[in-house]
RNA sequence: GCCCCCAUCGUCUAGGGGACCAGGACGCAGCCCUUUCAAGGCUAAAACGGGGGUUCGAAUCCCCCUGGGGGCACCA
């Protein structure tokens, strides 16, 4: 496949085009930025098609979810129902009239026919299809009616659909370009409906009408594609159209990699702090940025060892020669991980700015001075950026709650820990300031004195200047929190531990 | 049941007949760094599903099997 030269360096045209019945998914979007990066890379144009030819799927809100999930991943759209374009609409809903024209010319031509067969009869053929183990498919009953009188019957408003009269002896060969040619019997095919009796036509026809009329010269979707993938290249051949160049996507499977992600699953990935849906992937931490390196790189790889790509890099280095076919996995933990390398890769300002809303969610006051300091700190300790609350929230509240068991030196005993509280107070009070360079020496002075470990002594300030045993630097931090607040806390902690001894003699 | 697609470490993948006792990444384990946690560095364990061919030589090409996936609607 890899010799196939096939986007070359001519422009492409391409289309994303979901159809708005739920929820924008990683596999969609993966769609869409494949769509795109060979777009920007040619020069050519990647257009947004809404499939809503199915009014009883419908969902409201879901085209503005697909929009805005599109645009936070940053794949902007040359031409788009919302923006429109040389060839709009681009809402199949608004083209009924376009797909009656070519479904009428396909029925001129003796490659469609008018079908009346009622849901009940289809559903029961089926039946009994089924029962002798047959694969079920329409058994022709009006491949044989006579044209003319077929279109008299469907003139005068009796209830039909239009049917392709897919050739019912040789093969069919489509070519696929990371699969080479495919080749089915055409007996197997079945005669599809074209048009339903609501007038509007189903995917088939719709899609080969549009991608025709837009100029799409590269078709990238999703492999469910592929079983009508012949359909779609005989009614290109029926109209006597240039077909383009497909591309059938591998799907994504749940982590385990067996099968598909259900809908229940999806639900219940949440609660781990994960989810396939893009509207949640923000609110979860996530940087569209690490979202867009993520996926690109399932079923697509550059090389055998670069990993880390902006959009800028995909754009450049993205090719469909090297997308791969096969099946792949989800994997949330490397998600986790792309998002720690997109977020040190993040300016200090920027990271601030993305961080902040989630501190203001919980309730913290911010100001962007001290989230300024605060940002090099975490940037590094980040996976996601909800876990900014709790890394730093003790930054942005004026008392700490320590834990009283915490503040007990390892080793050390309740009574001892106390004194050695009332030290390292009285040592830090003493001090000008609470700058690293000022706080610093002494302390490590202090660990000297007391032939204690650095991490006895410091744990002990740790908790109780920040409230939590695991946190960014300590001298950084109390250089950030100021002198005044420091002692404080450091007070606080002393009373804590005193109250503690107290009662422990009590109780003896 | 029928049709189609796919097949390298647990997972994402590199590999286009000799450069492969198979490389990278995530995760996992260990070590280093270190005031905690991270980040970073180093090391380890970990794969060509099976069987036939073709060839001097196969992870790479062909066939079969097996396994996995997708699809069989007046959905897309």
């Amino acid at each position: 496949m890899r010799s196939i030269m096939a986007e070359s360096l001519s422009p492409v045209r391409v289309r994303f085009a979901p159809s708005p019945t739920g929820h924008l998914h990683i596999g969609g979007a993966r769609t869409a930025l494949y769509n795109y990066l060979i777009a920007r890379k040619t020069g050519g144009q990647f257009i947004l098609r809404i499939e809503d030819t199915d009014r009883k799927r419908y969902v409201p809100g879901a085209e503005e979810e697909i929009i805005q999930g599109l645009r936070w991943l940053g794949l902007e759209w040359d031409e788009g129902p919302d923006k429109g374009g040389p060839y709009e609409p681009y809402r199949q809903s608004q083209r009924k009239e376009i797909y009656q024209h070519y479904a009428q010319q396909l029925i001129e031509d003796g490659k469609a026919y008018y079908c009346f067969c009622s849901p009940q009869r289809l559903e029961a053929v089926r039946q009994e299809q089924m029962s002798r183990k047959e694969s079920p498919r329409y058994d022709g009953a009006c491949r044989k009616l006579d044209p003319a009188e077929a279109k008299a019957r469907a003139m005068a408003g009796e209830p039909h659909v239009i049917r392709f009269k897919t050739p019912q002896d040789g093969t069919t060969t489509v070519t696929d370009l990371l699969r080479g040619d495919i080749t089915v019997e055409n007996r197997v095919l079945d005669d599809y409906i074209l048009v339903k009796s609501d007038g509007l036509a189903l995917y088939h026809l719709a899609a080969a009408v549009d991608d025709h009329l837009m100029k799409i010269t590269h078709v990238i979707r999703g492999s469910e594609w592929l079983p009508t993938f012949p359909l779609h290249g005989l009614i290109h051949r029926a109209f006597g159209w240039q077909e383009p160049v497909w591309i059938h996507l591998s799907v994504f499977l749940k982590p385990s990699g067996k099968g598909k992600m259900s809908k229940r699953e999806s639900a219940e990935l949440i609660k781990d702090g994960y989810s396939i849906f893009l509207k949640d992937l923000q609110g979860l931490g996530y940087l569209p940025e690490a979202v867009v390196n993520w996926i690109a790189l399932m079923g697509w790889s550059y090389d055998d060892h670069t990993e880390f790509f902006t959009m800028a890099d995909l754009i450049e280095k993205f090719s469909l020669e090297r997308l791969n076919p096969a099946p792949a996995a989800i994997n949330f933990t490397k998600f986790d991980h792309f998002n720690g390398l997109h977020i040190r890769h993040l300016p200090i300002d920027e990271l601030a700015k993305r961080v902040k809303p989630f501190l203001i969610e919980k309730g913290y006051s911010v100001s962007d001075e001290t989230l300024l300091k605060v940002t090099p700190l975490i940037q590094e300790r980040l996976h996601t950026l909800d876990e900014v609350t709790e890394i730093a929230g003790f930054f942005f509240v004026e008392e700490v709650q320590p834990n009283i068991e915490e503040l007990v030196v390892k080793d050390l005993s309740v009574k001892q820990s106390c004194e050695l509280a009332q030290r390292i107070l009285a040592i830090l009070k003493d001090l000008p300031d609470m700058r690293v360079s000022t706080a610093e020496p002494p302390m490590r002075q202090l660990v000297e004195d007391t032939g204690l470990k650095p991490a006895q002594v410091f744990g002990l300030v740790r908790v109780a200047v920040t409230g939590q045993k695991v946190s960014p630097p300590l001298f950084e931090s109390m250089e950030i929190i100021g002198k005044e607040t420091v002692i404080k806390r450091m007070e606080k902690a002393v009373a804590l531990l005193k109250h503690m001894e107290e009662q422990a003699a009590a109780q003896a």
